[in-house]
DNA sequence: CCTATTATGTGCATAAATTCACAATAAGCT
DNA sequence: AGCTTATTGTGAATTTATGCACATAATAGG
């Protein structure tokens, strides 16, 4: 079934984005898409989608399409969020909050059971959620208990990367990373990174060109 | 001085993160750093920096390094960000308004001057950062009287193109986008996408490979 | 059952990005 | 000044990713 050998990573990251649009599809009864029109919903060519499912299998019909059901089930089951997990955040400033009560989250299967800072005016409040704000002293033994398997860090930059340490120190496989920093993470732990400054760089970038 | 000709597009991503640990090392006193340490410190070879760095001139001294406070001007100059930007937000959810809190933005130069909504029980009330809500029928006259030059989008996806449209129509040449679903630009106008949701299934990804 | 039509899957060509390896050059030391 | 050392800047090689173009397979119609 999967041919596997070598994914490139700009595959996985479009077959996060092939699903938005399928499932949007999908809720609204279509039962078939051609790759040409999931490729023109994503800004990609078609021959890009093909190849990129291509790596894990034939999802498709040749001459008639793809069944949007079965591809996104597919899609799910590669990208392994045909699953619950379980998240704890750590750094509840303002977007720490957003993020936490983010319906997008829970939509997608990505629970969060516990938040944690080190602020003694924060420690003890409860959240619109329902969660109750923890001490950063407290990081390693929920993680274990609660078997939390994905951590996401929104402290300030200075201290993402102790935060980082404990995490690891927990036991955590992966972290999704909003401080505007890089930190690091020994080789069985992954890091995606989500900065937004350097995203506005990008359009300022572009935009300069022109005015 | 420029080569420009043609500059790939993950150099001008990077170039943000170079500043991001210059920015720290200026303010702790530090002259000079080598492409090496640089490198280093954001995840990349010492090669690409350099390579990066000399599509738009000759900053470092052979033999020496990079005089980090001439660098970050450089790569300021070249993102464009040695100036102000102005901004508006539309969609006043949690993500709204944590974004227009949010000190990472004044901090490096884009400034909110104006935050949008459409829910009739938003409109009018005040933010702590000053701003009062506005609804979505000022945008033009706003967008226009303020001269702001990027748009930033936190509606629920289904909202997103038709707001991206208003913006563009009101001359928008920039949009940041936090809708998890593509929106479509004219050739002039820019777009970046920030959807955390596909970083964590990228996240996913990796860990149902080993689990 | 055969042919025409359609859209996938894929080997190969192209393009883009990264890394290598070394020439160029600046500074320090004798 | 000349020699040594250090690190940048860069052309060429390599690797990675994308796009093309067609063989493959499924369906529909006569």
């Amino acid at each position: 079934m999967a041919k596997s050998s070598k994914i490139p990573d700009p595959t996985i990251e479009r077959l996060a984005q092939y699903s938005r649009p399928l499932e949007v599809l999908l809720k609204n009864g279509a039962l078939l898409i051609l790759s040409e029109k999931l490729a023109e919903l994503c800004g990609v060519s078609p021959a890009q989608v093909r190849k990129d499912l291509a790596y894990f299998g034939e999802f498709g019909i040749r001459g008639v399409g793809y069944d949007i059901r079965a591809l996104l089930q597919e899609i799910k089951h590669i990208l392994a969020t045909d699953r619950e997990w379980t998240l704890c955040i750590v750094g509840m400033g303002n977007l720490g909050r957003a993020l936490v009560e983010n319906e997008n989250f829970q939509r997608r299967g990505y629970n969060f059971v516990a938040v944690f800072d080190s602020d003694p005016k924060k420690i003890g409040k409860t959240l619109p959620c329902g969660l109750t704000i923890e001490p950063a002293n407290k990081i390693r033994e929920l993680i274990r208990k609660l078997g939390i398997t994905i951590g996401v860090i929104s402290t300030p930059p200075f201290e993402a990367q102790r935060v980082a340490n404990l995490l690891i120190d927990s036991g955590i496989k992966a972290i999704l990373n909003f401080a505007p920093t890089r930190i690091r993470t020994p080789d069985n732990c992954a890091v995606e990174n989500v900065d937004f400054t350097v995203k506005l760089e990008n359009l300022a970038y572009h935009l300069g060109k022109i005015s």
